[in-house]
DNA sequence: GCAAATTTGTTCGTATGTATT
DNA sequence: CAATACATACGAACAAATTTG
């Protein structure tokens, strides 16, 4: 028993796709033309086409045609932290900093502060109460302006009446928090635990970022920082569409030269 | 202008899944009751299946009917380096002895190995010409039987030849292949990198994982093992379907009942 | 700026095939 | 074998977005 008249359909266009007989950017043939050529019915090639939209390789656009899809460069955020900087990856000024290193435009909004009732998670993640009032500091980040990664973070409303009052202020912490708040508080971070998952994208990320409705996942990490007592102090929740975004951890020593990448350049 | 009729179909059945209305392993009406209940034609019914078929809530099953899906029960895998086993994460014997301590019984089969010569990836991480002979140790993990990762580790072809034969033995390796390294070739482990990136699943890991044709993502890491000179000496390729794996990475010093659990208990 | 043509999106109806009960 | 339920495929009509003249 063969495929279905779709999918042998939609294999003969992958082949053209991945053989490079369509290339990125290209136009398919309309749906019209499609019907022609393999003297089927309309649904048929639209079964085809979906086959092939669930599967990131093609873009329909209604009223312009159906084309080849670019992949995106991957950005590669260090999740792990650097001994030098003691910055954990991607976290504060050193996003923009390291990629501009590269002849890259980075782009980070300045943070959008609210004062919130923690969720379910961060409560439990800062061992607080559900409900009890915490900071919220959120940017946006985007790379040669295409939307690469949102962040949050939130910290217990008590260290702003504790003198850490620049945690409310919209505007970045010269520095980063980090050593903020070991000035302010003296609260040393002793270091932290990622968490990653992977998960569809929510209607908010789906606009953002601009994904197509289906085929591309958001890696999403939250972070939890801790200092010299074993206390969480911090948790910051980032998220990554999965089409643009790699990760890297360094454990213990690992070369210089390949320690901290921004883009992989070779297509695997 | 409204939404469409299958849009607000399946916006109405996903409510009623997310609500609990409809739980885990409940049946939906077939298509031929939700075409009277909605009062539209049995495409448009298909069109509003299929939009939740992606979005991994229903599953349909010709003949039987259509489910809603039962999420897995994530298991938690560690990247960063235990200090205390120096074991990068999941790997070789820790996988197995750290599940079994939560009373889940886990699997690991016997190494796989071959003799290959070397992809353009792994030649390029291991520093070596493109289609050098290297050692390939592949292995399949399960958890209560379900398939849950594979993971493939490469190895120069010298090693063998020069004192470390046990790698070719398709056997697991007592203690570790990063101690038996250092035994027979004097050979240290400094440090790893791992990279990780998402993506599509093959055919093979489609049919290995039992995934759906849609919907879930492979999470892959490669993970490149450096000596004390910087030479790198291992590169571990690790697949995880993103619907029941999360990763963990520990930072700095972080308490210790939190550092390493392997399952997450609470929906967020 | 508008109208026509082009292209994909939505919805209906119908028929037949295949898997499961 | 019959009934049930989802899968594939055809044809048709109108809507919505975009480009073109």
């Amino acid at each position: 028993m063969p495929d279905p008249r779709y999918r042998q359909i939609a294999d003969d266009l992958r082949r053209k796709i991945e053989s490079g007989q369509l290339p990125p950017r290209a136009q398919l043939p309309t749906e019209g033309e499609l019907m022609e050529q393999y003297d089927v019915s309309r649904n048929t090639i639209r079964d085809a086409m979906r086959l092939l939209v669930t599967r990131r390789l093609i873009d329909t656009q209604p009223g312009r045609g159906t084309f080849v899809i670019e992949r995106y460069k991957p950005f590669v955020t260090t999740i792990s932290e650097d001994p030098e900087t003691g910055f954990g990856g991607g976290e504060g000024d050193s996003f923009v900093r390291e990629v501009s290193q590269l002849g890259r435009e980075a782009r980070t909004t300045d943070p959008q502060v609210e004062v919130q009732k923690a969720s379910g998670r961060v409560a439990h993640e800062l061992r607080l109460d559900k409900g009890a009032q915490v900071v919220s500091r959120h940017q946006k980040r985007f790379v040669d302006e295409a939307p690469y990664s949102m962040q949050t973070s939130f910290y217990p409303m008590d260290f702003v009446t504790g003198g850490a009052t620049d945690l409310i202020l919209a505007a970045n912490i010269t520095g980063g928090t980090v050593s903020y708040l070991k000035e302010t508080l003296g609260m040393e971070q002793a270091g932290y635990q990622d968490r990653v998952r992977v998960r569809t994208p929510t209607d908010d990320e789906l606009t953002f970022f601009g994904l197509p409705e289906t085929g591309v996942s958001i890696i999403e990490t939250y972070r939890t920082a801790y200092d010299l007592s074993g206390r969480p102090f911090r948790v910051t929740v980032s998220v990554y569409p999965a089409d643009r975004n790699h990760l890297i951890n360094n454990v213990g020593k690992v070369p210089g030269d390949v320690k901290a990448p921004q883009w992989i350049t070779e297509e695997i």
